[in-house]
DNA sequence: TCCGTTAATCGTATATTTACGATAAACAAT
DNA sequence: ATTGTTTATCGTAAATATACGATTAACGGA
């Protein structure tokens, strides 16, 4: 007797990924499900180098709060700051973006 | 006497987003930065159709929580329920990951 | 050395998220 | 009609996230 078969159908997405990355990606995408932070990482793609005053200029909020964001950003990967003198330059993490880019490319 | 011009290097990604797009990519971002809910949309690729209980019975949670992930997945497009009997069917919501997809691929 | 500037961190209040058990609603089967 | 099955929702407890003012630390310039 033949064995039950179930086709499933393609699905559009793979979602090819577990472990250490996927814990990497879910932490990304946490970390953009803000609109905050969105705003920073958009703040950043136009002011690459900026210093954490800046964006404190920028947004609505005390800079103790931006402050807090920048380091979920940087922990998270999107952004590495450099300390320059008194003051920190932010920007993008390329590497890491264009990790996350290819990894979604992959599995979505 | 030329004004000054500052040249911003070309950055890794535009992020050419706003208003009420934005807003609905944030909250597909953050609805996926959730462990649990990640899981739930990669158990929806192999099991395409499947109802509440079948996602109850593969997760640790109870019913009722993964109840409430379903709802977040659904209110942001991530996923589609059909009500069939006592029952409901919850598959991808292949058209709005594909617009997930093409805006990603715009933006980054 | 003594200020002024900048950003990180601390302590804490409030809001939101996540989880659960209990219950309700909707339907199927007997 | 009654019973069993399935899922959504309610109420609520606990954990986490977000925000702020105050303080600290580190550096540069007078």
């Amino acid at each position: 007797m033949d064995p039950i078969k179930t086709v499933i159908p393609p699905a559009c997405c793979t979602l090819n990924i577990s472990g250490v990355q996927q814990k990497r990606l879910i932490n990304m995408f946490k970390a953009l499900g803000n609109p905050i932070r969105f705003e920073i990482i958009k703040f950043l793609v136009t002011h690459p180098g900026c210093i954490c005053g800046d964006i404190v200029e920028h947004l609505p909020i005390a800079q103790a709060t931006v402050s807090q964001h920048l380091k979920v950003l940087k922990d998270t990967g999107w952004i590495s700051g450099i300390i320059e003198g008194t003051a920190t330059c932010y920007r993008l993490d390329e590497k890491n973006i264009a990790w996350f880019r290819s990894l979604i490319g992959e599995i979505f």
